[in-house]
DNA sequence: GCATAAAATGCAAACGTTTACAGATTTTCT
DNA sequence: AGAAAATCTGTAAACGTTTGCATTTTATGC
């Protein structure tokens, strides 16, 4: 298509060496004479020279390119992991081939194998569910892989999350001793591992401990609508306090019941599981359990860095702190 | 790295058929015998087979990757024109390398540069101004590109917008219908070519025309403290009502005025000049220019389409139709 | 100054495709 | 049936690098 300007066959010419010693000066390989590498820095300053990165990577089987799977690039939850991510790469001089697959033009698993046919050289992987087909893919060409923020079911993955099942419950305690009794819990998809293993049966076993009655538990709420609509069944029910995974859902809820004329958190709290801008701009001011997003994508991203050069790496786990921080839509301050 | 597990030989010979036949199924060339094909694509699914896409990219000079420069990845404005692209892109089978170049790392032509070696078959541009520097990178390899939401100082570039200056005039009418007469504007970057050649001329015509005094325009204003921050401010140049180019600072101007006990729009106008979710969950919900920004992805992507392929474009410049949506914060409703 | 080791360089074969072009096979027409 | 046309298939040369190995050059020690 475009023409290439010029090649290592130029640059090995007019320096006068030949194009493997260009290869390695370009590689900062450190066995070429200063006088040799400088001769041919000139040329290709000169000529302005650029590896083409496609044959690199035909040639030495490394691209320098990570995939990322994220469900959705306008959920601000995964738009911070991504930067956090984007920075880590950035610095490791990775570039980055990003594909949404929420939207279902495409099976996941068709998604990641054409990620995978670009040969790139790891991928993190951040939707909620890894399917058996994903897993399968991924295993066949060994290609590193890294879960951020999120969970497969049988820890066969690299990942990096926090200890959602604690914070879940230390969430609902502060609920508890603002005096409400009538606790639910709202989520996206509920088949999504991290709902399905933690955050749930954390619920779960509060109600059960506390002796709180039946489990009032909200599923497919995934959107602002979803939360708007939802506000009247909590009612319904009675719900005192809420612990809702999605920020955006949360804002729902929350705008519902101020329209309705209720006062939050008078009537009713709200603490949502993952601190994006949007927790802390509405008003009343989300409480949230604060997930460390850009952290855990540059953290995951830092150890697939080290997976991709073979290097040690002593914890696939890693379960990074979160912070519950207090704002308006909880009593106690 | 990784070992290629199959390659086009082994199909070939498996098939009992040179590999340059592998090659026309794979790419669905209709000049190969129907039970030829047959024979091919029951070994592909056999053996699955997968093409190498780097060594496609070298041999045929088409990666199917198309690069994306965005300033900022957490910036819902980008996120949603994102979104256009990638449903577009997905549509027409093409990767995306999406790079982020707010933090400064690496300086906006080197991470041109960087994207270029990677062989990408187009480019959407997404940031506020193209810098020379990037502006003849792009020409040194007649690459395409398309600006999205933005434009360059010389129309040299295919663009996608909306009319700015039309868009913020009738704001500014609006408001000043609705009896405000010390209007100010608020704007991020004021050397950004939108800003400086529409944005902020619009502005300082509607005031010139109807003699409002002299200009208040507030540059410099990023993200939510710099708007929070800014509100006393405005208060002392007794500004009645503002067009603001970020939701975000929007945000800010607004929960500074209501913290400070005053009323939106009783005592304090704003129009923000990019609806996106954060707008609309806020409350008072804010009144916005509604820019079709995932269409406007779409449209932009839609359009490298056609120049990757040498199509014929009637018009490089596309302007969207906007819409003035009145919410809560501003009177007229 | 010479043998030897170390450092620098070059040669040529990969890497896995695509694609002119030529050659072989099949179809069509008389 | 045979010639011409149309369709199908194979050969081999790209594409622009990297890299193991061999070779040449330079440095080192005595």
């Amino acid at each position: 298509m475009h023409k290439q300007e010029v090649t290592i066959y130029d640059v090995a010419r007019e320096a006068k060496v030949s194009m493997a010693t260009v290869s390695r000066v370009v590689n900062g390989n450190s066995n070429v004479r200063k006088e040799t590498r400088d001769r041919v820095l000139e040329v290709i300053k000169r000529l302005h020279y650029q590896p083409n990165a496609v044959a690199q990577g035909l040639a030495s089987k490394r691209t320098t390119t990570v995939g990322l799977i994220v469900p959705d690039l306008t959920n601000l939850y995964f738009a911070e992991l991504s930067k956090g991510i984007d920075d880590i790469a950035l610095l490791y001089k990775y570039n980055i081939i990003i594909t949404s697959i929420e939207n279902r033009l495409m099976k996941e698993d068709q998604v990641i194998q054409s990620l995978l046919n670009k040969q790139v050289d790891g991928v993190i992987y951040m939707s909620n569910r890894l399917s058996d087909e994903a897993a399968d893919a991924f295993k066949r060409t060994d290609t590193p892989v890294v879960l951020a923020g999120t969970k497969d079911n049988r820890d066969d993955f690299a990942s990096v999350t926090i200890d959602y099942k604690k914070a879940d419950t230390e969430a609902l305690n502060l609920m508890y001793h603002d005096g409400k009794k009538h606790l639910g819990i709202v989520v996206g998809d509920q088949d999504a591992v991290v709902n399905s293993e933690n955050r749930i049966p954390a619920y779960e076993e509060f109600m059960e401990e506390n002796d709180l009655g039946t489990p009032r538990i909200y599923t497919d709420i995934k959107d602002y609508s979803d939360g708007y609509n939802l506000y009247p069944q909590l009612v319904k029910d009675g719900v005192d306090g809420v612990i809702v995974t999605r920020d955006i859902s949360s804002v729902g809820i929350l705008n519902s019941a101020m329209d309705a004329g209720k006062k939050v958190p008078e009537d009713l709290e709200i603490v949502t599981a993952s601190a994006t801008q949007l927790a802390s701009v509405v008003r009343p001011a989300l409480t949230t359990i604060k997930q460390p997003l850009y952290d855990m994508g540059a953290v995951a991203m830092r150890m697939l860095t080290k997976l991709m050069n073979n290097e040690e790496v002593d914890d696939t786990h890693i379960v990074l702190p979160y912070e519950l921080v207090k704002k308006q839509s909880t009593l106690n301050q």
